[in-house]
DNA sequence: GTCTATACGGCGATAGAC
DNA sequence: GTCTATCGCCGTATAGAC
């Protein structure tokens, strides 16, 4: 259907209007191996030779696929973002009590940054220095300002129900975003800070990461308690 | 004193170990510059070139001082890590009672993040692949094992009695600090992340930054709490 | 101490052959 | 699609004038 001589990101812009299926042999294999070299070495670190050899591969053919290294990032980004970032704002948009909201969320971005420890790190670093390119990669993968907003207008109404309760105190949902985000994304987006400042071994950011999944919920609620 | 054909590397490893202060002109200009540019930049997108026409002198004086961009970072990290970490132990490991030790230490952090914005990112960004690195710079600020077993301990005798009067839940102290970094650090390392993913602009992440210095001492022990 | 000038090597990007 | 060869930028390093 395409012709074989157009440049890939050609192709893939026109695939990306027709829900045509990528070709998931070469390219795919690049993506892959620049993952595990991202991770590894970090993006600015990471040789776009060590990520030909991982996959098997011509350098050349990273820029055939890709054009650049930056655009590589931003797919391997781009991949793990649209597992997380979607559910996660539905979660928190869906009718369920607060509770089950946290649960659920708690549950989305710990399965997340297990099975990719590239998202964390990349946005915080890579993207720490340009702004632009992160709205740009954030609006790929959600209607970002309907989806802050509705986000953000959903939690306040729960917050409001539960102070009203007299479950909570009164509180904003920045407050309340910002230290669950703090509390969930910190451990894994420091672990080489905790582990070098603190001395925690993998074992011990493990004994952590469950601690989370089964105590974080209700040690923030209680955290905003009256 | 030092001969003045001596590279100045050689004068400052002589120093270092002779308490002779340093000549603060030309040296600490580059400094700065480099602090600025790391800031704006990040160290990897940094330009030699930048910092040197930030600090008005040639590059082959960036060599002649620090020798190379990855010494230069390092110096500038010290720099800020001396102003941070060894107050920071010596609050946790002092007699006060936690409350007090929390609200000094959220002091120390917030006021050397906003003096200092490089260093949460440094290190959370730039160390995060070579742990070797960061674990000699820290020992060049501090007895890095001795502080982490003092300041556990301490922070576990003073959760232990709270526990033993019934205002806390058993708690390991390892819980309680990382939940204490995560809350105080988050938010300035991951401030861009904040920026675009929720819409807070800089007057929020400043009421944010409020917030802590007045409520996350009591919401912390809050949460933790029976 | 500070500068100009220059060389080397590594790396990302690219052209062109097949 | 894939490869070889090459270009140009940048960090590092040094020589040498003042």
């Amino acid at each position: 259907m395409f012709g074989t001589l157009l440049p890939v990101w050609i192709i893939r812009m026109v695939k990306s209007q027709k829900n045509v299926p990528d070709d998931r042999s070469t390219e795919a294999q690049i993506l892959d191996a620049a993952r595990r070299v991202f991770v590894r070495r970090g993006v600015a670190a990471a040789r776009t030779q060590e990520i030909a050899d991982e996959a098997g591969v011509n350098k050349a053919l990273l820029h055939y696929y890709y054009r650049s290294k930056e655009n590589l990032a931003d797919a391997v980004f781009l991949e793990a973002a649209r597992h997380l970032f979607p559910p996660m704002v539905a979660t928190f948009v869906s009718g369920l009590p607060l509770r089950e909201k946290l649960l659920r969320a708690i549950q989305l971005q710990t399965d997340a940054a297990t099975a990719n420890p590239f998202l964390p790190g990349f946005v915080m670093c890579e993207l720490r220095t340009d702004a632009a390119r992160l709205t740009r990669l954030l609006h790929a993968v959600l209607p970002v300002e309907t989806a802050q907003q509705q986000l953000v207008a959903a939690l306040q109404a729960d917050l409001d129900a539960e102070a009203a309760a007299g479950r909570l105190r009164p509180t904003q949902a920045e407050t309340f975003l910002v230290a669950f985000l703090s509390l969930a994304v910190f451990p894994f987006a420091g672990s080489h800070m905790l582990n070098t400042l603190l001395g925690l071994d993998a074992a011990a950011l493990d004994r952590l990461a469950a601690w989370r999944r089964a105590e974080l919920a209700d040690t923030l609620l209680r955290a905003f308690a009256p």
